[in-house]
DNA sequence: TGCCTTGGCATTGTATACAAATGTTCTGGG
DNA sequence: CCCAGAACATTTGTATACAATGCCAAGGCA
């Protein structure tokens, strides 16, 4: 028996448009195109939109909505935010997640070694190890409070990973996380992934910076 | 020239009828009766609830919506996420804060004493003094966060302001946090307000243990 | 030549009609 | 008397038609 297409629905789709890049920060959503584009009426596009517009993915410009877009300030305030709760999250995960849980982390620390070469297998590896903290923390208002924040960033370009020597050096962060998980000190599990999110933010400074269109 | 009536969007309303108590923590939400008790059509009405569900106002019950309700746990996670968020603020009010914004959180401290016999004010100051503290903290996305997590709190049918005693404990707490902001003593800062939503939290759980409707 | 006005057009906001799905009640058989 | 099944009613999901609003361009007047 076969299994229909999941079908996903139009929230998804243009969720995916985005973080997939068809969509870039400023460009304008018309109802209609997106409509079409996708085979449905407005209604459920409408209704898409909605949760997207109050996720902040998009903002409105006059009457219309574009994909929203992160200045350097937003970015800073995005990276402090993002530090703190993923800060608690790490925090939470040492006091209260099961020795199962924390073995997959151990065996994602060690299966990711291999994806060093593929920057896209890396970021997706690096998605489901956060995501997995996350859910290690059995602190449902926080997990999504970090999906949010997760999905902003998917307004940024690129991902740090993309930067040389990154990959190794974020391996290794994640490795001394899971080893303070691994011996429940929630204080150092906090602090090596606050430690890692601040050095995501540097690399992503650096990248900024050095990105051709320079100062005059 | 008269203005019109702001004419509040169905978004507004339904979220007003939550907050008033009009529809409690678990009453089903039937979108035709929203509908005709607003006096607009299905659409918009849809719109607003898709809104609600995805800041986790409402849930899925089957097909149906219903108001969400908090149990003990999703109590306790709440509370700890938005210890973290705050004390993060006021960490961030003290160092980001102009001078200006430190005197309106002095004046509403000293303005609010006079309020410590009506509940309903309080509970709006007290509103008004948390807002502040977040928007002195000059980071958006934190604003955003702190919002949901209001937001959530609108499920709790009681503030912990209506227990006895709690009015001048909790006005003490503000001048401590408000004495560290102006001290610019960003860590204090932010442990003055985790201990002061810690506070709240206790008081809330000794007044749920205590309502009517004994453990048999 | 430049600005203001006006008209048309594109796009969003709202309502309504229709289809699909789920829960409910009534009836008949065991 | 209870259970099963089917018809029915209620409610959500989707499409489409219509209204209103804001934007842009073209033309006229200063």
């Amino acid at each position: 028996m076969t299994i229909a297409a999941p079908q996903k629905d139009a929230y998804s789709l243009i969720l995916e448009a985005i973080d997939m890049g068809t969509y870039k920060p400023g460009d304008r959503l018309v109802e209609s195109d997106l409509a079409e584009r996708f085979g449905v009426s407005r209604t459920p596009i409408r209704e898409a939109l909605q949760r997207l517009e109050t996720q902040s993915l998009l903002t409105r410009d006059g009457r219309s909505l574009i994909v929203a877009s992160l200045d350097h300030n937003q970015l800073a305030e995005l990276y402090v935010v993002r530090a703190e709760l993923e800060g608690l999250a790490a925090n939470l995960a040492a006091r209260h997640a099961t020795e199962e849980e924390v073995r997959v982390l151990r065996d994602m620390v060690e299966d990711d070694q291999k994806l060093k070469g593929d920057p896209t297998a890396m970021a997706r590896a690096n998605r489901r190890f956060h995501k997995q903290i996350h859910l290690a923390s059995h602190n449902r208002f926080l997990v999504q409070q970090l999906d949010l924040v997760h999905r902003s960033m998917a307004l940024m370009a690129t991902t740090s990973l993309a930067a040389d020597g990154r990959p190794e050096d974020a391996l290794a962060e994640h490795d001394a996380i899971v080893s303070a998980i691994e011996a429940r000190d929630a204080e150092a599990a906090g602090e090596a992934l606050r430690a890692h999110i601040s050095k995501a933010f540097v690399t992503r400074l650096k990248l900024d910076s050095g990105e051709l269109g320079s100062v005059s």
